[in-house]
RNA sequence: GGAGCCGUGGUGUAGCGGUUAACAUGCCGGCCUGUCACGCCGGAGAUCGAGGGUUCAAAUCCCUUCGGCUUCGCCA
């Protein structure tokens, strides 16, 4: 009874035929005299009837099937009778007439049910996750996942890319995340850790010629688990020798375009728009705006620069800024909803929220009587206010204002529901900054990492003022998630000594770190760049999904378990021993 | 480390000081030859995440704890 055949393959071309088809008992419908089964593969349903009239053997077996029995059936397919066509399944029109079955295996009755849109404790899903990615939507997610890296591989490779393995078991990095630790037991006391990105291995590669590199690569970070992060995560990480950024934006632009293609989403507008980090965190007090919708923040700074206002005042005096959004047609929102937002403000760090609400012949505010009608009227038409509007102000550091102002902004897109389903918006994000000042380290830090190349012309900066140096850094973002970044690295030995210096790494720490880098700068090494992106962010996007978990196989849950295998799990004594291991007591 | 929400038959929910702990679905049995969320009849199934406390009486109130989800910190 070897299957000819998969479930949603049968239709009308293959009526008369005979077939054996293979797979899992999705329901059964025993009317007594008759009864119907709806046979499950990785395709699809499949509608299969037992009648005492085609086989008595076969019908009486029938009775005794159950949900998910694994089954084979033998019969032929037949057209539908006139008025029992099921629309709903693409193999509607026609059935199979079971002149045979066999059981191949019995199964006991599913914790949940085999079917989409079930709501479910995710922890007894992830417990019996084979059940779960039975469920059409989650093998829907894992089938176009596999799609979309295909579509990576083949996209790559046609472009002169090779695909390369770099090491799982490699050196813990300064900087960045937690890392995962690999005792050695041939080592007692060392540590492998598991890398965080093939980062280093992949600019080595540069240095070895491989010009163009790429790979599906698993990463690791020790860190909290969120609805999109998990301890390990999959990138595409890619690396290119002799390109600049266009290089890189064009190759990956094409890339996104046909992988959202080949997932059967519509052709897109190439280029991406671009944005500077500064407009970025200016306009949508974000660095990976949504640009699903406008929403604007507006800057009032120089409109208001004589206010008396003291709030707005002292902002402005101290170097701060004022800025505002129209949440337009907002006017009915309540005292009690305007103050809602005004204490999610304060939570995001806000001293307070001012607001106006634009009535049809005057305005309602608690600020106004200490405005100008000048300044009145400038900041209504800054912001393009119109009777209805309601506008809500921000005033602090610039940083403060676009945290907070970002987040009222996402608020009430919420609120109003300006993000339709199905809308894809891209956007390119660039000139970040290549370092911040840490204020617990007291020392600067890389925003992106620390072999991201400042822009040539600000390297005096460097000594000068770190803090003002651009980096050749990229975001790629879509829907308000960056899915991708990258940058051109630095590929000279002094302006890499530079950096971890400017870092506050001694010389003789970035000798032991990073030495043998320093020392394959020296050996002819191309300028270089790349990109990296997060696949599970992407199909998770891709597939509409509100978590990375549903577009893993196998997901942790928040505390960084798996409730199927039960890891993370104690070890015997024994394996501790040979690694030199003491747990220490609470 | 902090905050919020959740935990009641297999599953999803209701009940929120005294109930034979309710409903739906699933499951089991019976009937049924055109269903596809099949239908009809009957039945079994939970001591309410765990521990402690208050009370004459706790699923219900309090404390602790475990687990889950969301989120801040964290995530170059």
């Amino acid at each position: 009874m070897k299957r000819t055949h998969s479930a949603t393959e049968m239709n009308t071309g293959l009526i008369g035929q005979e077939v054996v088809l293979n797979g899992w008992v999705n329901t059964r419908r025993d009317h007594g005299g008759l009864i119907f089964i709806d046979l499950r593969d990785r395709s699809g349903l499949v509608q299969v009837v037992f009648s005492p009239e085609v086989d008595t053997d076969a019908f009486h077996l029938a009775e005794q099937v159950r949900s998910e029995y694994v089954v084979a059936v033998c019969g032929a397919v037949r057209e539908r009778p006139e008025g029992t066509e099921n629309p709903n399944l693409v193999t509607g029109k026609v059935e199979v007439y079971a002149r045979e079955l066999l059981v191949l295996n019995r199964a006991k009755t599913p914790p949940f049910y085999i079917e989409d849109g079930i709501e479910v404790d995710e922890v007894l899903r992830l417990k019996y996750r084979y059940l779960d990615l039975r469920r059409p939507e989650m093998k829907h997610n894992i089938m176009m996942r596999h799609r979309v890296v295909q579509k990576m591989r083949s996209y790559l490779d046609e472009r002169g890319f090779l695909e390369i393995e770099t090491p799982i078991l490699t050196n813990s990095t300064p900087e960045g995340a937690r890392d995962y630790l690999v005792p050695s037991r041939i080592h007692p006391g060392q540590f492998y850790a598991l890398p965080q990105s093939p980062q280093t291995f992949k600019q080595i590669l540069m240095v070895a010629g491989m010009e163009k590199y790429f790979q599906i690569a698993r990463c690791f970070r020790d860190e909290d688990l969120r609805a999109d992060r998990q301890p390990e995560f999959t990138q595409l990480d890619m690396e290119m020798s002799f390109v600049d950024e266009e290089d890189i934006f064009t190759l990956v632009e094409q890339m996104i375009a046909e992988i959202f293609q080949a997932a059967g989403q519509q052709e897109m507008a190439l280029p991406f728009p671009r944005l500077t980090y500064e407009e970025a965190m200016a306009k949508y007090g974000s660095d990976k705006p949504d640009l699903r919708f406008d929403l604007p923040i507006v800057d009032l700074t120089e409109v208001l620069r004589d206010v008396e206002f003291k709030v707005f005042a002292s902002a402005i005096a101290a170097g701060g800024v004022v800025r505002a959004i129209n949440a337009k047609g907002c006017a009915s929102f309540t005292r009690r909803e305007i103050d809602d937002l005004g204490r999610m403000a304060v939570d995001n760090g806000a001293k307070g929220m001012a607001w106006i609400i634009v009535g049809d012949d005057e305005l309602r505010s608690p600020i106004t009587k200490f405005l100008t009608q000048e300044q009145i009227d400038g900041l209504l038409a800054s912001l393009d206010a119109k009777p209805g509007d309601l506008l809500l102000f921000g005033a602090d550091s610039a940083p403060v204002v676009a945290r907070v102002l970002g987040f009222l902004r996402l608020e009430l897109a919420r609120r109003l529901d300006l993000v339709k389903p199905g809308q894809l918006k891209f956007c390119w994000v660039l000139d970040f900054p290549l370092l911040e000042y840490d204020e617990e380290e007291k020392r600067y830090v890389a925003v992106h990492h620390m072999f991201t190349a400042p822009r040539q012309e600000d390297i005096p900066l460097l000594d000068e003022n770190p803090g003002l140096v651009k980096a050749r850094a990229y975001d790629m973002v879509l829907n308000g998630t960056e899915i991708g970044g990258g940058s051109i690295r630095i590929y000279q030995r002094e302006v890499q000594e530079k950096m971890f210096s400017t870092i506050g790494m001694s010389s003789e720490e970035s000798q032991e770190r990073f030495g043998y880098m320093l020392e394959a700068f020296d050996y002819g090494t191309p300028p270089h760049g790349g990109i990296a992106f997060g696949i599970d962010r992407l199909i998770m996007i891709m597939a509409e999904r509100q978590s990375i978990r549903d577009v893993i196989a196998f997901p942790k849950t928040q505390s960084a378990a798996c409730p199927m295998t039960g890891a993370p799990s104690d070890v015997k004594a024994k394996q501790l021993r040979e690694l030199s291991i003491k747990i220490r007591e609470k």
